[in-house]
DNA sequence: TGAAATTATTTTCCAAGTCAAATATTTTAC
DNA sequence: GTAAAATATTTGACTTGGAAAATAATTTCA
Protein backbone atom coordinates (compact mmCIF):
# COMPACT_ATOMS: atom_id res chain seq x y z
CA UNK A 1 0.00 0.00 0.00
CA UNK A 2 1.65 3.68 -1.13
CA UNK A 3 1.61 6.24 1.41
CA UNK A 4 -1.93 7.90 0.76
CA UNK A 5 -4.40 5.59 -1.13
CA UNK A 6 -4.90 4.23 2.77
CA UNK A 7 -8.44 5.51 3.51
CA UNK A 8 -8.89 7.32 6.55
CA UNK A 9 -10.69 4.73 8.46
CA UNK A 10 -7.81 3.13 8.85
CA UNK A 11 -5.79 6.03 10.52
CA UNK A 12 -4.49 5.13 14.56
CA UNK A 13 -6.43 7.62 15.79
CA UNK A 14 -9.67 6.34 14.39
CA UNK A 15 -9.73 3.02 15.41
CA UNK A 16 -8.84 3.54 18.40
CA UNK A 17 -11.63 6.24 18.98
CA UNK A 18 -14.00 3.30 17.44
CA UNK A 19 -13.10 0.52 19.71
CA UNK A 20 -12.69 3.12 22.38
CA UNK A 21 -16.37 3.98 21.69
CA UNK A 22 -17.80 0.54 21.17
CA UNK A 23 -15.88 -1.22 24.36
CA UNK A 24 -16.77 2.21 26.13
CA UNK A 25 -20.79 2.18 25.61
CA UNK A 26 -20.98 -1.69 25.78
CA UNK A 27 -19.12 -1.10 29.59
CA UNK A 28 -21.25 2.04 30.31
CA UNK A 29 -24.32 0.21 29.54
CA UNK A 30 -23.60 -2.60 32.07
CA UNK A 31 -22.76 0.27 34.97
CA UNK A 32 -25.71 1.94 34.28
CA UNK A 33 -27.23 -1.02 37.00
CA UNK A 34 -25.35 0.27 39.66
CA UNK A 35 -25.98 3.65 39.17
CA UNK A 36 -21.76 4.51 38.40
CA UNK A 37 -20.31 6.03 34.94
CA UNK A 38 -16.96 4.55 33.84
CA UNK A 39 -14.71 7.69 35.44
CA UNK A 40 -16.10 6.93 38.47
CA UNK A 41 -15.45 3.23 38.61
CA UNK A 42 -11.90 4.25 37.88
CA UNK A 43 -11.61 6.45 40.60
CA UNK A 44 -12.65 4.04 42.98
CA UNK A 45 -10.53 1.58 41.67
CA UNK A 46 -7.58 3.87 41.94
CA UNK A 47 -7.94 4.24 45.08
CA UNK A 48 -8.29 0.81 46.05
CA UNK A 49 -4.86 0.37 44.18
CA UNK A 50 -2.70 3.10 45.58
CA UNK A 51 -2.89 4.59 48.94
CA UNK A 52 -3.31 8.07 50.20
CA UNK A 53 -4.01 9.18 46.65
CA UNK A 54 -3.98 12.48 46.32
CA UNK A 55 -6.36 14.77 43.34
CA UNK A 56 -3.57 15.35 41.15
CA UNK A 57 -2.06 11.33 41.11
CA UNK A 58 -5.64 10.63 41.14
CA UNK A 59 -6.32 12.68 38.01
CA UNK A 60 -3.22 11.20 35.79
CA UNK A 61 -4.24 7.71 36.94
CA UNK A 62 -7.87 7.96 36.25
CA UNK A 63 -7.58 9.53 33.17
CA UNK A 64 -9.58 12.47 34.19
CA UNK A 65 -8.88 16.13 33.74
CA UNK A 66 -8.08 17.80 37.23
CA UNK A 67 -11.22 19.92 36.89
CA UNK A 68 -13.47 17.11 35.68
CA UNK A 69 -12.31 15.02 38.59
CA UNK A 70 -12.24 17.72 41.45
CA UNK A 71 -16.89 17.93 40.40
CA UNK A 72 -16.78 14.29 39.55
CA UNK A 73 -15.54 13.83 43.36
CA UNK A 74 -17.86 16.56 44.23
CA UNK A 75 -21.11 14.00 43.51
CA UNK A 76 -19.15 11.03 44.66
CA UNK A 77 -19.09 12.29 47.95
CA UNK A 78 -22.47 13.39 47.94
CA UNK A 79 -23.24 9.69 46.90
CA UNK A 80 -21.18 8.99 50.00
CA UNK A 81 -18.36 6.50 47.90
CA UNK A 82 -15.75 8.91 48.59
CA UNK A 83 -15.08 11.35 51.44
CA UNK A 84 -11.89 14.27 51.59
CA UNK A 85 -9.26 14.73 53.36
CA UNK A 86 -6.54 17.54 53.40
CA UNK A 87 -3.17 15.85 53.27
CA UNK A 88 -1.28 16.46 56.54
CA UNK A 89 2.23 16.93 55.14
CA UNK A 90 0.84 19.37 52.30
CA UNK A 91 -2.35 21.10 53.10
CA UNK A 92 -2.66 22.14 49.48
CA UNK A 93 -3.06 18.56 48.70
CA UNK A 94 -6.43 16.55 49.40
CA UNK A 95 -5.90 12.95 49.79
CA UNK A 96 -8.84 11.15 48.17
CA UNK A 97 -10.91 8.26 50.30
CA UNK A 98 -12.63 5.69 49.88
CA UNK A 99 -15.90 4.89 52.33
CA UNK A 100 -16.77 1.30 53.21
CA UNK A 101 -20.18 2.26 50.85
CA UNK A 102 -17.75 2.93 47.94
CA UNK A 103 -15.54 -0.19 48.77
CA UNK A 104 -18.27 -2.52 48.75
CA UNK A 105 -19.83 -0.84 45.78
CA UNK A 106 -16.38 -1.02 43.78
CA UNK A 107 -16.29 -4.70 44.69
CA UNK A 108 -19.77 -5.63 43.01
CA UNK A 109 -19.06 -3.52 40.16
CA UNK A 110 -15.81 -5.40 39.78
CA UNK A 111 -17.99 -8.57 39.16
CA UNK A 112 -19.53 -6.73 36.58
CA UNK A 113 -16.33 -5.21 34.70
CA UNK A 114 -14.59 -8.85 35.15
CA UNK A 115 -17.63 -10.15 33.70
CA UNK A 116 -17.64 -7.80 30.86
CA UNK A 117 -14.26 -9.00 30.10
CA UNK A 118 -14.49 -12.44 30.01
CA UNK A 119 -16.80 -11.78 26.48
CA UNK A 120 -13.59 -10.47 25.57
CA UNK A 121 -12.14 -13.81 25.64
CA UNK A 122 -14.69 -14.76 22.82
CA UNK A 123 -13.49 -11.95 20.24
CA UNK A 124 -9.36 -12.26 21.02
CA UNK A 125 -7.71 -15.02 22.64
CA UNK A 126 -5.37 -14.02 25.50
CA UNK A 127 -2.41 -13.73 23.31
CA UNK A 128 -3.44 -10.81 20.90
CA UNK A 129 -5.00 -9.56 24.13
CA UNK A 130 -1.72 -9.16 25.68
CA UNK A 131 -0.01 -7.73 22.37
CA UNK A 132 -2.93 -5.36 21.96
CA UNK A 133 -2.36 -3.94 25.76
CA UNK A 134 1.21 -3.86 25.01
CA UNK A 135 0.88 -2.31 21.81
CA UNK A 136 -1.81 0.55 23.47
CA UNK A 137 0.46 1.05 26.35
CA UNK A 138 3.70 2.35 23.56
CA UNK A 139 0.70 4.72 22.38
CA UNK A 140 0.66 6.50 25.98
CA UNK B 1 -1.50 -15.33 36.30
CA UNK B 2 -4.51 -16.13 38.33
CA UNK B 3 -7.94 -14.21 37.26
CA UNK B 4 -7.99 -11.99 39.72
CA UNK B 5 -4.56 -11.26 40.14
CA UNK B 6 -4.72 -8.58 37.92
CA UNK B 7 -4.39 -4.70 38.28
CA UNK B 8 -7.31 -2.42 37.51
CA UNK B 9 -4.79 -0.61 35.19
CA UNK B 10 -4.55 -3.88 32.91
CA UNK B 11 -8.45 -4.06 31.64
CA UNK B 12 -8.82 -3.91 28.31
CA UNK B 13 -11.43 -0.71 28.98
CA UNK B 14 -8.69 0.99 31.01
CA UNK B 15 -5.61 0.53 28.25
CA UNK B 16 -8.01 1.50 25.29
CA UNK B 17 -9.26 4.97 27.48
CA UNK B 18 -5.43 5.61 28.21
CA UNK B 19 -4.22 5.14 24.63
CA UNK B 20 -7.53 6.85 22.85
CA UNK B 21 -6.73 10.17 25.58
CA UNK B 22 -2.85 10.12 24.99
CA UNK B 23 -3.86 10.13 21.02
CA UNK B 24 -6.32 12.42 20.95
CA UNK B 25 -4.76 14.48 22.89
CA UNK B 26 -1.74 15.13 20.97
CA UNK B 27 -3.93 15.28 17.63
CA UNK B 28 -6.66 17.69 19.35
CA UNK B 29 -3.48 20.07 20.51
CA UNK B 30 -2.12 19.79 16.46
CA UNK B 31 -5.50 20.47 14.79
CA UNK B 32 -5.68 23.34 17.29
CA UNK B 33 -3.32 25.06 14.89
CA UNK B 34 -6.39 24.73 12.10
CA UNK B 35 -8.87 25.58 14.36
CA UNK B 36 -11.09 22.23 14.44
CA UNK B 37 -12.19 19.32 16.45
CA UNK B 38 -11.11 15.87 15.84
CA UNK B 39 -14.87 15.21 15.35
CA UNK B 40 -15.04 17.44 12.97
CA UNK B 41 -11.98 16.42 11.01
CA UNK B 42 -13.81 13.18 10.80
CA UNK B 43 -17.06 14.48 9.48
CA UNK B 44 -15.17 15.94 6.37
CA UNK B 45 -12.99 12.99 5.24
CA UNK B 46 -16.15 10.70 5.83
CA UNK B 47 -17.66 13.55 3.16
CA UNK B 48 -14.76 13.27 0.96
CA UNK B 49 -14.54 9.64 1.22
CA UNK B 50 -18.00 8.56 0.83
CA UNK B 51 -20.77 9.97 -1.49
CA UNK B 52 -24.15 11.46 -0.34
CA UNK B 53 -24.10 10.86 3.44
CA UNK B 54 -27.02 11.47 5.03
CA UNK B 55 -26.80 12.42 8.44
CA UNK B 56 -27.50 8.77 9.47
CA UNK B 57 -24.88 7.44 8.02
CA UNK B 58 -21.90 10.29 8.90
CA UNK B 59 -23.08 9.66 12.40
CA UNK B 60 -22.03 6.14 12.23
CA UNK B 61 -19.01 6.26 10.24
CA UNK B 62 -18.09 9.62 11.97
CA UNK B 63 -18.78 8.09 15.56
CA UNK B 64 -20.73 10.79 16.67
CA UNK B 65 -24.29 10.35 18.02
CA UNK B 66 -26.98 12.42 16.08
CA UNK B 67 -27.87 14.65 18.25
CA UNK B 68 -23.85 15.84 18.34
CA UNK B 69 -23.76 15.43 14.87
CA UNK B 70 -26.59 17.47 13.92
CA UNK B 71 -24.66 20.99 16.28
CA UNK B 72 -21.72 19.75 15.56
CA UNK B 73 -22.98 20.46 11.67
CA UNK B 74 -24.27 23.58 12.62
CA UNK B 75 -21.43 24.88 13.85
CA UNK B 76 -19.36 23.99 10.78
CA UNK B 77 -22.21 25.61 8.60
CA UNK B 78 -21.51 28.49 10.11
CA UNK B 79 -17.47 28.24 9.94
CA UNK B 80 -18.62 27.59 5.77
CA UNK B 81 -17.01 24.09 5.86
CA UNK B 82 -20.22 22.04 4.52
CA UNK B 83 -24.05 22.90 3.64
CA UNK B 84 -27.09 20.43 4.19
CA UNK B 85 -29.32 19.53 1.31
CA UNK B 86 -32.57 18.05 2.01
CA UNK B 87 -31.92 14.83 -0.03
CA UNK B 88 -33.82 14.05 -3.27
CA UNK B 89 -35.12 10.47 -2.78
CA UNK B 90 -36.26 10.94 0.76
CA UNK B 91 -37.18 14.17 2.07
CA UNK B 92 -36.77 13.51 5.70
CA UNK B 93 -32.95 12.55 5.25
CA UNK B 94 -30.38 15.26 4.93
CA UNK B 95 -27.42 14.89 2.43
CA UNK B 96 -24.07 17.13 4.16
CA UNK B 97 -21.77 18.41 1.55
CA UNK B 98 -18.40 19.77 1.81
CA UNK B 99 -18.00 23.10 0.43
CA UNK B 100 -14.69 23.91 -1.56
CA UNK B 101 -13.14 25.84 1.45
CA UNK B 102 -13.83 22.83 3.46
CA UNK B 103 -12.52 20.40 0.94
CA UNK B 104 -9.50 22.84 0.83
CA UNK B 105 -8.88 22.96 5.05
CA UNK B 106 -9.37 19.15 4.95
CA UNK B 107 -6.59 18.64 2.99
CA UNK B 108 -4.38 20.83 4.99
CA UNK B 109 -5.31 19.37 7.79
CA UNK B 110 -5.18 15.69 6.70
CA UNK B 111 -1.23 16.45 6.05
CA UNK B 112 -1.32 17.31 9.86
CA UNK B 113 -2.47 14.22 10.56
CA UNK B 114 -0.62 11.96 8.42
CA UNK B 115 2.39 14.05 9.91
CA UNK B 116 1.64 12.97 13.21
CA UNK B 117 1.06 8.98 11.89
CA UNK B 118 4.48 9.07 11.14
CA UNK B 119 5.96 10.46 14.53
CA UNK B 120 3.84 6.71 15.22
CA UNK B 121 6.63 4.89 13.19
CA UNK B 122 9.23 5.76 15.80
CA UNK B 123 6.82 4.01 18.80
CA UNK B 124 5.61 1.30 17.02
CA UNK B 125 7.03 -1.11 13.96
CA UNK B 126 4.31 -1.44 10.73
CA UNK B 127 3.83 -5.34 11.90
CA UNK B 128 2.68 -4.55 15.51
CA UNK B 129 0.63 -1.51 13.82
CA UNK B 130 -1.37 -3.52 11.56
CA UNK B 131 -1.69 -6.25 14.13
CA UNK B 132 -2.79 -3.49 16.38
CA UNK B 133 -5.52 -2.40 13.86
CA UNK B 134 -6.87 -5.89 13.18
CA UNK B 135 -7.48 -6.16 17.32
CA UNK B 136 -9.07 -3.23 17.50
CA UNK B 137 -11.59 -3.47 14.64
CA UNK B 138 -12.42 -7.01 16.25
CA UNK B 139 -13.76 -4.91 18.99
CA UNK B 140 -16.10 -2.75 17.25
C1' DT C 1 -57.14 5.91 0.34
C1' DG C 2 -55.74 7.18 4.80
C1' DA C 3 -54.82 6.17 9.80
C1' DA C 4 -51.19 4.13 12.27
C1' DA C 5 -46.55 2.80 12.56
C1' DT C 6 -41.86 3.63 11.29
C1' DT C 7 -37.84 6.30 10.18
C1' DA C 8 -34.57 10.55 9.93
C1' DT C 9 -33.30 14.53 11.94
C1' DT C 10 -33.46 18.20 15.13
C1' DT C 11 -34.62 20.41 19.48
C1' DT C 12 -34.95 20.87 24.42
C1' DC C 13 -33.48 20.46 28.84
C1' DC C 14 -30.14 19.17 31.81
C1' DA C 15 -25.69 17.03 33.16
C1' DA C 16 -20.82 17.18 32.50
C1' DG C 17 -16.51 18.96 30.44
C1' DT C 18 -13.09 22.72 29.28
C1' DC C 19 -10.19 26.84 29.88
C1' DA C 20 -8.71 30.33 32.52
C1' DA C 21 -8.91 32.65 36.76
C1' DA C 22 -9.18 32.42 41.80
C1' DT C 23 -7.71 30.54 46.19
C1' DA C 24 -4.76 28.48 49.38
C1' DT C 25 -0.43 26.72 50.63
C1' DT C 26 4.40 25.84 50.19
C1' DT C 27 9.01 26.73 48.36
C1' DT C 28 12.66 29.65 46.77
C1' DA C 29 15.91 33.19 46.96
C1' DC C 30 17.31 37.25 48.47
C1' DG D 1 12.18 36.48 57.59
C1' DT D 2 9.61 37.73 53.76
C1' DA D 3 8.29 38.86 49.02
C1' DA D 4 7.99 36.44 44.80
C1' DA D 5 7.45 32.24 42.37
C1' DA D 6 5.64 27.79 42.15
C1' DT D 7 2.27 24.20 43.10
C1' DA D 8 -2.43 21.88 44.19
C1' DT D 9 -7.04 22.26 43.93
C1' DT D 10 -11.33 24.42 43.05
C1' DT D 11 -14.51 27.73 40.92
C1' DG D 12 -16.91 30.22 37.25
C1' DA D 13 -18.28 31.19 32.65
C1' DC D 14 -19.08 29.02 28.71
C1' DT D 15 -19.45 24.96 25.45
C1' DT D 16 -20.59 20.53 24.40
C1' DG D 17 -22.86 16.06 24.98
C1' DG D 18 -26.77 12.90 26.02
C1' DA D 19 -31.66 11.14 26.62
C1' DA D 20 -35.96 11.75 25.43
C1' DA D 21 -39.40 14.44 23.13
C1' DA D 22 -40.77 16.96 19.02
C1' DT D 23 -41.09 17.44 14.11
C1' DA D 24 -41.40 15.97 9.52
C1' DA D 25 -41.66 12.64 5.95
C1' DT D 26 -42.41 7.98 4.38
C1' DT D 27 -44.18 3.32 4.52
C1' DT D 28 -47.49 -0.15 5.74
C1' DC D 29 -51.65 -2.35 5.30
C1' DA D 30 -56.57 -2.84 6.33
Amino acid sequence: MTARQKHFEQHLSYVLAAAHRSVSQSLTERLKKHGIKIEAWRVMECLDAGDRLTMGELAKRALVNPPALSKLVDRMVLDGLVHRKVADEDHRQVNLLLTSLGRMRMLQIREEVDDQDETLSDILDSASLDLLRDALAKLC
